[in-house]
DNA sequence: CCTGGCACTCATTAGCCACGAGTGCCAGAA
DNA sequence: TTCTGGCACTCGTGGCTAATGAGTGCCAGG
């Protein structure tokens, strides 16, 4: 078990190295921080944080950096949620207050993010599967052709042709529209299947294919959409990474870029709280020498989608944590409003 | 003037710098390239390319570098555009055939032009302006709120909501629906506001200001959203900057970040054929040593969006030409079809 | 106008050395 | 026990010098 003077000791390198980017000594230690011993003492601390995995060093008789362990005990145990300043607050609300639409708001919060905390941000846009119907409509564009058009409580818009087996009429779109939303608005993506599952049987024989292929299409638009968009920002903070430069920015760019990669990284954030996953925490490759630091929002209780920033381990976690919620709270703030 | 000779030695200084990123001597050249002359003969003539300010020493008595002006002279005269091969040209095809929608073609179009050409992918949606119109509907929310959905024939969604002055019946809004649509389906954007000008002097004298709103807010969508939107990718490719690289990387990210650098840039772009942009030639500060290789594409004879690629100064143009003029080819195609 | 020869330039690399921040260990004090 | 001061040792960094070699400009002769 280590001491209280330890884990202090600890506290004060991740501080020092996330500040000076250089691995710290005992003698510098004891200069910048109070700790009331001196640099032997401190060297002897040092000597079992490393046996314990939490701190290392980059090469013999150097100073200390944190190993990823060491992060991880900083963060849950060492470090609070640093809030954000009155001014901080009221820059992202005005700054956030001025967006227009959907995509406007998830923009200005992958800039805002980036800004705030100075490293790559990522905006997962509103899920589908857990937000509600607010409007399904169809359009006639040809005879046999329709345009489905599906409009969430998001504000999100999705839109799909359908090429219908035969053509089909106004009246009978029109019923069909009708009968439709009076169905689904307001429920839930998911259990929109079971709900126009007999709608088919209620319009004339001769119909009913072109309503079937119409319903097929929109379930396929719920089933399709819900792989979800993602937005991402600051990329250009990666140079910040003074270190190795190439070698560790490439990998980084590369997994930033894959969609697939992103939205595995936002999946597993936790529902509530903030999320912090260091260095090899993360299973991909290219993002074992980056945190990733997320939550989800959402319009109501319950996240529908997640953000959150992605930087080098050694990063200044309390302060990103604070950024990473005060955003996500008012994004979601925004998005009840709209 | 200069001699044929010298456009040779020229043409062979930027081939062998592109290929080996490093300055060019007079002896490597008459032994990679036979010029039929001596090093000291082709000494004389980098003497006289360098007083013409086509190449450049980076410093005394090293070898020598194209200059923009040289690689100016390079892409007008001295190269063509390198056609793809059958391989790639199959490769392209069957990639952007297995797009769903608008989103997708975009998205798979700036995955291959990065891959393709190994450097940074640009690629603008189809342009609002350029489009018509393929469809407008109204959809009544709540008593005062609708919701227009405009679609383009390129397949583009915009929805805005409306706040009326007073709640708006059904009939109302289904007449204004009917009226409109026969009036812009088929024209141009640019067109539409003088098509709907006199449109609310046919409605009832309490409705005129619901509809006045509703039309102002269809112009505004239009004007606003001629903003047009860009995707990127590939900038994992930056890292192929080996040389001085975080001070080259870091203005180049920043500039690809705004989304307003990046349609200035496109919008340089001339209406036919590949357009080349060599260093400081581009406006913007941070891409003075980037080229941009761009083309408008389109479904028809005219081109409604660009796209093109931006990459160091030292890049294969003539492959690079070929790749973006093809997969603007393809994705014209691919637009017409749907 | 081209060529071979020659002296000169200068970035790069390797080798060397002094410096100093930092360590581990140990004996003695608290 | 725990902390401290002292001391020898490690090793990356930075400055210096010398050797290397690719490349140049210039010139005299074909």
């Amino acid at each position: 078990m280590l001491s209280e003077r330890r884990l202090e000791v600890l506290r004060a390198i991740v501080q020092d190295y996330v500040g000076t980017e250089e691995p710290v000594g005992s003698k510098a230690l004891t200069e910048r921080h109070r700790l009331g011993v001196s640099p032997a003492t401190v060297r002897n601390d040092m000597a079992v944080l490393e046996e314990e995995g939490f701190i290392q060093q980059p090469y013999t008789s150097a100073g200390r950096i944190p190993t990823d362990k060491g992060y991880r005990l900083f963060v849950d145990k060492l470090a609070g949620v640093k809030p954000l300043t009155a001014a901080e607050r009221r820059a992202i609300q005005s700054f956030l207050d001025g967006a227009v639409d959907l995509d406007d708001v998830v923009a200005r919060t992958v800039r805002l993010l980036a800004q705030l905390t100075r490293q790559v941000a990522v905006v997962q846009y509103p899920s589908l599967t857990r937000s509600t119907v607010r409007h399904v409509e169809l359009l006639s564009l040809a005879p046999a052709r329709v345009m489905l058009v599906l409009i969430t409580d998001t504000g999100r818009v999705e839109q799909r042709l359908v090429d219908c087996p035969s053509p089909v009429g106004e009246t009978v779109l029109a019923d069909l529209r009708a009968r439709l939303n009076s169905r689904v608005v307001g429920h839930r993506f998911s259990d929109v299947p079971s709900l126009v599952q007999d709608l088919p049987d209620s319009f004339e024989h001769d119909d009913r294919p072109t309503v079937a292929t119409v319903l097929a299409t929109l379930l396929e638009t719920l089933v399709e959409e819900t792989e979800e968009r993602i937005m991402l920002g600051g990329t250009a903070n990666l140079t910040r990474f003074n270190h190795d430069f190439p070698l560790t920015i490439r990998p980084v760019l590369e997994a930033l870029e894959e969609q697939v990669v992103l939205l595995k990284l936002l999946g597993e954030v936790k529902d509530s709280g903030v999320t912090v996953r260091i260095g090899h925490e993360n299973a991909h490759e290219g993002l074992s020498s980056t945190s990733v630091v997320a939550v989800g929002y959402g319009s109501g209780d319950e996240a529908v989608a997640r953000l959150g920033v992605v930087g080098p381990t050694r990063m200044d976690y309390p302060g990103t944590m604070g950024a990473v919620r005060a955003v996500a709270r008012y994004v979601g703030q925004i998005l009840a409003e709209s």
